[in-house]
DNA sequence: AATTATCCATAGCGATCGATACGAAACCTA
DNA sequence: TAGGTTTCGTATCGATCGCTATGGATAATT
């Protein structure tokens, strides 16, 4: 981090960085990393754009930066419902309505960062929409181990493809994302994610009805 | 139809703008409407700028008639899925799985232009972003109307939410489009197709296993 | 042949893009 | 207090963006 380790001497910064990187994340979340001009990150972040350059290096490292904090304080809910000590099929429910939530916050853009962020982008900005697909692609491969752990716990029949499985219900998320992103209520987002999970060969604890 | 009444008199275009049209509207599919540049499109469609401006008016024009386009030749699968003379059940499947061939032709980018073309913009191109919201949302009510006609015609138990199913099978085949976006291979999305189909309320005419 | 209309190619428009040069200001160490 | 280091604010940089002015070329009409 290098917002911790202050070397020495020199004139103080006069912002938080890390308030500076928050308005940055919000306005890449609903833009995307491309549309996002300069301007419209100085007017987010009031800062000039040599305190911007200087602190974040370029707009990439700034775009990647913003990822790696929206891992950490927006979507903490996926690696809570995958490592709870509850049955697979109340796990990926979970993480499933969780997602509702996570995707439809008033006070937030609409959607995932990780599908929104950049999903068609200039040949020029290739390597921020692969670094995108990296991150799906890890919280696909995360549900799919969660879901091999439930195969051997027996929560799931042996002869099934955890692969295939995670591949469904990735999809799914990024499928509600874009939902989120025409308008979808959480009320909406939690029914789109009650059907998705009747799909699961689980015995569902099916909702209180 | 511009191109079908010539008013009468001077020079005769030296290219055909259904060609050019397909150029610019695989590219649009590939990167989406603002990081694909003019000078891009000059380059796919083989013209100079004036030509194209004077064909097809400007960059949103041209896009627009790009997603006319994309609607006519490219996801005939959906129209022809829920007009075909068969159960929801297996009208639905027809359509997911249309929707995995579609999304994953070799010679094509990958997904839907309506899910990649315009996700998160720029403030200029909000209106571009609502009309392709507006051919999502197109898509999520023809469904429901099928879905509405499976019920009037028993396939569907009568107190299902035709919306709501037809939002979570409108969000499935947005997710597709994302992991068709991600390489998954035509197979993968089948499986995919599936097994969003399990979540249905129908006896499933399962697949021939 | 003369007129009129449309398209062609060359060149370049103003605006915005991401990113910086510069020198003054503000802190620490010695 | 002097030296060293970092950030500050101001003013831009060259490149690319979408788009167009201009004038010659090629057709149907009269």
């Amino acid at each position: 981090m290098d917002n911790l380790e202050k070397p020495r001497g020199g004139r103080p910064r006069a912002f938080d960085p890390d308030r500076a990187l928050d308005a940055a994340m919000h306005l890449f979340w609903e833009h995307g990393y491309e549309a996002t001009s300069l301007t419209m990150l100085r007017e987010a972040m009031g800062l000039t754009p040599p305190q911007i350059y200087n602190a974040f290096t370029d707009k990439e490292t700034l775009f990647r930066k913003a990822l790696e904090r929206y891992h950490q304080t927006e979507i903490g809910f996926a690696l809570e419902a995958l490592s709870a000590p509850v049955p697979t099929g109340e796990a990926i429910r979970r993480l499933l309505l969780g997602a509702a939530e996570a995707y439809s916050r008033p006070d937030k853009p609409g959607g995932c960062l990780f599908v929104s962020g950049a999903l068609a982008t200039s040949p020029q900005a290739q390597t921020i929409a692969d670094e995108l697909k990296t991150y799906r692609k890890a919280s696909e491969a995360a549900i799919a181990e969660r879901l091999a752990d439930g195969k051997a716990a027996g929560d799931l029949p042996e002869e099934l493809s955890a692969e295939g499985l995670a591949k469904y219900i990735a999809g799914v998320m990024n499928g509600m994302s874009i939902q989120a992103r025409d308008g979808a209520s959480v009320e909406e987002l939690r029914a789109f994610a009650e059907t998705a999970l009747a799909a699961l060969p689980v015995e569902g604890q099916k909702p209180r009805a």
